[in-house]
DNA sequence: AACCGTAGGATTGTTGAACGATCCTCTAAC
DNA sequence: GTTAGAGGATCGTTCAACAATCCTACGGTT
């Protein structure tokens, strides 16, 4: 995406939410966090300010508000008369990010319960379906949705939060990858065998399965990132 | 602590930081934490922009951002068009911040080793020559050190992060209970035992005497809740 | 040619004042 | 007693300006 057309779909995002919720500066950081995750912003790009006055119609100060709400969510990287930067993710980072997904997801899924195996299905479902369409992107986040699931049945907001921080985090790492069908797609079917064995009662296997799961994930991230650095 | 206390407390605490860290805005921000911490906010407290503007030497703008960091770390609560408020804990938060206590906290100190159970060791002498110094505040400090310490085994970045902000919304909850001695210094000594044990190579004993030392903490800050609501 | 210090420009950090928007309170009418 | 509205207090946002800092490019020295 050119610079141009970034500039033009910022515009856009920034129209679409005026209208709908809260201040100037979270309109501003929602419009900039969901052009971060098209791809649009690409990790290490710098962030100028002054660019970015006149397609989102704020002031220099609301928009340095709206920086400040990215950098907490670790979408940006704030560095002291420099800048603020779309952040780039380590190898260091990856493997943080996977060693507290473990920690949490399987003790999630072993807390799981009949109720929250169906939104754990529905995730899948609409993988499966956003696969059928060739939609890879979507089936990304349809992966997402389905470890957020697994999460969720703990019934903790603020390990909800976490949840969403790490997600988006690992979006950044996405877009640094390759094919997204090749990373994606495959793993659809794991989550619906991880479904299927909880659902079958066999909640250890399960656990197993999750498990096997997320450091193949993190392998294959790490693989990427060692590659091109 | 009066109002004028606390204003003229935090011109000191300003004066202090100002010459060691980064932008003003965080130096505000240290500034206003390290006052709620030592309770010269409370919880439910308004905290007016204007009054603040004098004794921090920022602008307005600078101490807005200051707010933000804040209200991300979740000490104060934003309300748009109504102003910042000092954090108040409900007893569904203390629920809620016990729960991913137990589930971190258990995991955590089954994956310790030997060199974490130093750091751990460290901290229950740390609040034993406090609590001789008859000093429960702290104590309090140095049992939270211990849990930090527990979870910092895991050794991951993010792990210790969500920790220290569960931590700092714990110590809200703390000023609003009565006798700190009371609160703080029965726990001091099944710190220990937690350390004896996972020393002693009985792991999942030290597992147990930790989950009751959480769910004990956690009915008796509820109790105090319910009480007075 | 390689190194170093130094302008100069570009960008960020911070301030102060201003004005509109929103909420709270107090008053007055019913 | 309840409701409606006026007024004041405070917040949300903008704008313009200046200071502080960083980056780059230039020129001098060895």
């Amino acid at each position: 995406m050119s610079v141009e057309d970034a500039v033009g779909r910022l515009r856009d995002l920034a129209g679409l939410r005026r209208r709908v919720h809260g201040t100037a500066a979270e309109v501003a950081a929602d419009a900039l966090r969901e052009l971060i995750m098209e791809g649009g912003l690409r990790p290490g790009d710098r962030v100028i300010e002054e660019s970015l006055l006149g397609p989102l119609e704020v002031s220099r100060n609301t928009l340095r508000e709206a920086f400040r709400l990215l950098a907490h969510e670790k979408l940006v990287e704030h560095k002291v008369n420099r800048g603020v930067f779309v952040r780039t993710l380590t190898a260091a980072d990856v493997r943080d990010l996977f060693t507290v997904r473990v920690l949490i997801e399987l003790t999630a899924l072993r807390r799981s319960r009949e109720a929250d195996w169906t939104a754990m299905s529905q995730a899948v479902a609409k993988g499966k379906a956003c696969a059928r369409a060739h939609d890879w992107l979507g089936v990304g986040t349809a992966n997402m949705r389905f470890h957020k699931a697994i999460v969720a049945s703990v019934g903790s907001a603020r390990l909800d939060e976490l949840m969403d921080q790490l997600t988006a985090e690992l979006r950044l790492g996405f877009h640094e990858m390759g094919d997204p069908r090749a990373f994606h797609e495959k793993y659809l079917t794991r989550n619906a065998g991880i479904v299927d064995a909880v659902a079958g009662g066999d909640v250890e296997g399960a656990v197993g399965l999750l498990h096997e799961y997320l450091d193949d994930a993190e392998a294959e991230m790490l693989a990427a990132f060692s590659s091109d650095r």
